[in-house]
Order: structure tokens, then sequence, then C-alpha cells
DNA sequence: GGTCAACATGTCATCGATGACATGTGGCAG
DNA sequence: CTGCCACATGTCATCGATGACATGTTGACC
């Protein structure tokens, strides 16, 4: 049952296993004929080179370690993992993928199994404890944020999250939007930690209030709702979009357009309304972030849309030169951008 | 840069390799007064096992393959995966995913880089050409089928659609429903090749004309829509369950209730029924399959919900224990069952 | 006091690929 | 005719863990 190895290969042609090893590589010197028996050799028994045998040797495994959350709950992250195993795919690597859930001790764990498993560099997408990180370090193993703004001193590539955002706040405005409410991640909440950077939770309240003082709109603190994105613990449903919209319906001015900066919550925030007997967009206009649910929402959202593909990519990109180089190089932020779909509408009701 | 060997900690430790091993494993004879020299040092070096070398000399990964599809717009796919490898987590072994997209060619490649990189076993949740199958049986690796049903000569663990798949037809017959629509996927269109068990296709619909016959209700054709569930390369959406619906919001005698067998068919259902102005479940009630994106659609969507954790679980064990016994233990079907939501009511209307 | 078993530890080949190095040929320039 | 280089192929240590086997030390029992 063990597969052919490469002496067994180079047996079969009568040469030596250096032979089909230039063979394999076409690199040194071999005559035309015995490179023509060792293929010959090679297609009978069905040879494939044994990557493990090699990682040994190389002392390089092709393998990285992807660290991710929430992966059975939030799209976002299935994407960016996948994007980043296609572009690895394309460099002969392979990814290992570890869901810790958002439980720091989880992340010790994966990454402990990273180590034992030689990957040779370790994407973040939502790193959780630094003391972890510093492990991966220890090892001599290159490790790198992804989204996540550089918060446990990795290396990161960041999204622009205010381009995307002020554009969605440009777009209500010009429809007519003045009481426009805000449902989003709570800064302190979500990153216990302090950072130098501005977390995305900021980045994207910051982007709504530039956007309301951008149009000479006052904030009401009564429309801006802050807490987690979605519980897995709880399923990983909407349920908190529905809580905060609920909430946002009640009040006596309820807001003409709600901005929630996640599909998930939008969601929730969809179903709040129809619960209600209200309509999206004609009663109220909603606009998600993320781009993963939207094209399965009813109606279908506007949203910003995160560059997934472009993040996954880039990220495998840094890493195996972080490998190749010893350092990690710079990666200016991606932007994300505003997708129009069929939730917003012009504001034209007074309540 | 490069990590602790075992022979450092042994040279540390002032004793040989093999001592060191001994307390790794905890077999074999110790001392308790080297044993703490030797714990001493590996605390002190922070070793951690390479598993590369020990994958070399066991003949053995401890890693396995999933091959699947459709992962960025399925969800299924990507719970079932993870799952799978929570088990495989508890029992020491590490998941591959391969993601082929539905691609014949793309599978080939993913199981040759299975093959090299000796994986221990490979687990399908949606196999699509046998001769890429024979790859591994050649190579002496172990390959499970998931959910699908036995169709390309490999082991499989079922999924039962047709419990499931009665319920609801027996659940909105019991509200009163005699118009139930069909939209699902098309056997012919999906399925290529023969095979002497029914498909998934098959079953879900057999369980629809069982459901309508034990309820007296004559078939309707116009009221059975097949295509296929999605199409990956238009982005994924529910846009097929969207065209269905439409088509049959169209009939003279519209139907007072859609059983669509995939979640993302069901939103493109509701999408359609949005726009027509009625509502759900006041007006048309739907059901899904699968449990993926129910909770987050509008209404929550009443579906058949598959077991995807025992799905990726014994998935997984079932894998091992082909790896560890040689062969492959048969597992029944796992039971599909209906899940309420808020999607079906009553049908009071009469068009 | 000799024998045997339990205890304690060390040596070394092995897994398969790789690449530095060694060896060996032929031809052509000087 | 010598020297050198391009060409062609082989040998072998190495990567790190493992486990079969060898060696060596007690102590207890007959």
């Amino acid at each position: 049952m063990k597969s052919t190895t490469l002496m067994e290969v180079a047996q079969r042609a009568g040469v030596s296993t250096a032979t089909v090893a230039r063979v394999l590589k076409s690199n040194g010197y071999v005559s035309n004929e015995t490179k023509d028996r060792v293929e010959a050799a090679i297609k009978a028994t069905g040879y494939r080179p044994n990557a493990v045998a090699r990682g040994l040797r190389q002392q390089r495994s092709f393998t990285i370690g992807h660290m991710l959350t929430a992966i059975t709950v939030n799209p976002f992250f299935v994407n960016v993992a996948h994007w980043a195993e296609e572009e690895a795919l394309e460099h002969g690597y392979k990814t290992f993928l570890f869901n810790h859930n958002g439980e720091a001790d989880r992340e010790r764990r994966g990454i402990e199994r990273f180590i034992e498993r030689r990957v040779d560099a370790v994407l973040f997408t939502n790193a959780i404890a630094g003391e972890n990180i510093a492990l991966l370090t220890e090892a001599g193993i290159p490790a790198l944020q992804l989204e996540r703004i550089r918060a446990v001193g990795v290396p990161s590539i960041r999204v622009d999250n205010r381009v995307g955002a002020l554009q969605a706040m440009r777009h209500l405005v010009e429809l007519g939007h003045r009481r426009i409410a805000f449902v989003g991640g709570d800064h302190k909440l979500i990153h216990r930690g302090e950072s130098p950077y501005p977390s995305v939770e900021q980045e994207r309240l910051g982007a709504y209030h530039e956007g309301l003082a951008a149009a000479g709109i006052a904030a009401d603190p009564d429309y801006q709702r802050l807490g987690l994105y979605y519980s897995i613990a709880e399923g990983g449903s909407g349920i908190e979009g529905y809580r905060h919209t609920m909430a946002l319906l009640d009040l006596p001015n309820r807001p003409t357009a709600i901005f929630a900066t996640c599909d998930i919550l939008a969601a929730g925030a969809l179903q709040a309304i129809y619960e209600r007997g209200l309509r999206v967009p004609n009663d109220i206009s909603v606009v998600g972030f993320d781009d993963t649910l939207a094209v399965n929402l009813t109606p279908q959202l506007t949203t910003v849309a995160q560059p997934m593909e472009e993040l996954g990519r880039a990220g495998f990109r840094t890493a195996l030169a972080a490998i190749e180089g010893g350092t990690c190089p710079e990666v200016a932020p991606l932007p994300s951008r505003l997708v129009l779909r069929r939730s917003t509408a012009i504001a034209t009701h007074t309540n």
C-alpha cells in the first residue's frame, strides 16, 4: 500500500536517486536518453513526490496556518480563507485552518498545532491574544494579521473601512435621509486591550459621524446602537441586529435609514422591520457591511463590500514574502466600497 | 530561527534521545529524577515535536483531505468541514480542505496534492469523478463520501433526506395546503453518471410526491420546478429559486406553499414573493432545506435541517476507522428533520 | 553467591528527498 | 599531447523522531 518512492523509480530506471531528482527538478545535466527512461519509470509507477519527506529535508513544509473565528457563522472568514488558499495553491502551498471561536485558549492550542506541523507562516483573520502570537515569534514563524488593525504587535494588511462607510453615508444623505441610525460593533466590548491604532469598529463609527457632519446632521445618541456582531454561542444569527432595530423602531422619531456594519446585523434588522409590517426600502432604508449575506437577503442588500478576495490573496503573498525574505513587507490598506442593491430608496415619509 | 529538536532537549538534559522520547510518550522505564530533568529541559527550550519528521517516520501524516464544492456559496459545506475538523482535532489530526468548485479537473489536481502530502484519508462532500477517486485507491488511501449517495464506488455516509422532507410535507398538509410547489435540484442536470442508488435530488423529489400522495393530492407538473441549486459562476445567489418562484407566481392557480430543497433556493423564493408584494407566511408558505441561511432570512425559514455536525464528526470517525482498521465500516444514514420557524402558516386564501 | 527479572538508559537504522560533493567521460583548445 | 571544461551520473550525510535492540544496574530469591 505504501506509495512509490524516488528510490523505486531510480531502480526501475536503472539510475541513482540523484538522477531522478535532476529529471524532476529539470536542473543539472541529464542525457535525453536517461531522461526518457526516468520519465517512463515515473509514469509507470505513478510516482508522486512525498511532500512530508521534502518538508523535513528542506526545513519548509510549504504549508501555512490560518487562524480565524466564527467560520460557521460569518461567511466573511470563509471567503478570506478561501482566497488565501487559492493564492497559496498557485504557489505550491496548502493552508491549515483553525477556528478559535473567539476563545484565547483555543487560539493558543491552535497555534501550538501550527508550530508542531511546522507551518511556514500564520495568517490571522481576527487575532485575539498577543501572548499567543509571541509563541510564533519565538519559533521564528512569521505572523500576519488580516483585516483587523495592528492590535497585537504583528504586521497587518488593513481594510480601509472609512472609504466604503463614507460612500454609504453619502448615498443615504443623497437619498434625502437625515435620521440615520448606526448599528455596529462596540469597540470596548470587542477589544479588551489598548492599541495605538483605531479598531475596525472605531473606524466605521468614525465614518458614520464624519458622514453625518459632512451633511450638517447633528448626531443623535439614540440612533447609535453598539454591541456584538453576533454571539457564536447563540448560533450566530442576527439577533443582535434584530434587537437594536426593534429599539430603534420604538423611538418616537424613528430613523428612516439604518447603517448596520455587518450583513448579519443587517439581516436581523430586516427581520425586525418585516415583523413590524414595514417595508424595505419603501418605509426604511438599510445598508449593510461585508457583502456576505447581501445577495441572499430580502430585499437584496445595499452594502459596503470588503475586498475579501484581494485580502486573502494579498495575505498569502505577503506571508510568502515574509517566508522568503525574512521580513514582512508593508501593504497599503485595501479599500472597501459601496455596492448598490435594493435595500435603499428615497426618504419620503416623515414617520 | 530553527525550532528545538529532540536531540537538543536530550543534550540539555544530559540524556539520549530515546529517553526523551520515553518521557514524551510516557512509556518504558524512566527514573523520576531523569524524568524531571527532561521535563525541565522541554519547558526551558519550549520544545514542540516536529510533526513532519514524525509523519515521515511513522508513515502517517495525521492529516486528512476534505474535498468539497462551493465553499464560498453554500454554508452547508463549511459546516460539514468544520465539524469534521473539530472531530479530527480531538484525535490529533488536521484537515486539508480542497474546493473543486464542481470542476472534475480541479478535483483531480486537488487529489494529487492530497496524495503528495500523504494524507491518511480523504473525505468527499460532493465527489465528482470516479476516475479521480481511483487515484486514491491506487495510492492505498481510504476515501469516504459524505451526504451524497454512493455514486462513484466509494463507501459513504448518507443523510436520510426522506424523513425530513416527509415531515415538511406533512407539516404543510396539516396547515391546510394542497397547492404545494416543489423547487429543487434536477437529478439529470446535476449527475451525469448512473448509479444504483437514488440521488439526493431523487430522494427529495420522491418524498415530495410521497407526501402529496399520502394527503391524497394529485401531483401537478406545473408545480414541479427542477434546475440547479445555484451557479458558482454567477456568484452563487438564489437566482434560480427566484426565477422558479416568479414562474410559479405567474401560474393561474398559484401554489399556496413552496418546498425549496435548499435554503439558497428558498432565499431566492422569498425575494420573488416579496417583490410581488406578497407576504410570507400570510400569503404563501415557504419551506427550505439544509438549515444554513434559514435563521438569517426574512422571515426566519422553516426548513429541513441536515445533521451537519454529526455528518462531519461521523465522517472523520469513520475515516479514522478505515485508516486504522483497513476497511471502512458501514454507517447508518443520518436523519434529517424539520425545524419550525416563521415561514409557514395556515393556508387561508384561495388565490 | 549465582540467577533472573525489573528497571534504566543508550545506539542506531529507518522513513524519502535533497543537494553538496565526488567521480568519470569526451572533446576541443593550446 | 596535455589540460581544462562541459557533460553525465553516482555517493552519502542530512533533516527529526521513533522504536527495535543492546547494554548495564539493581535487588531479591533460592
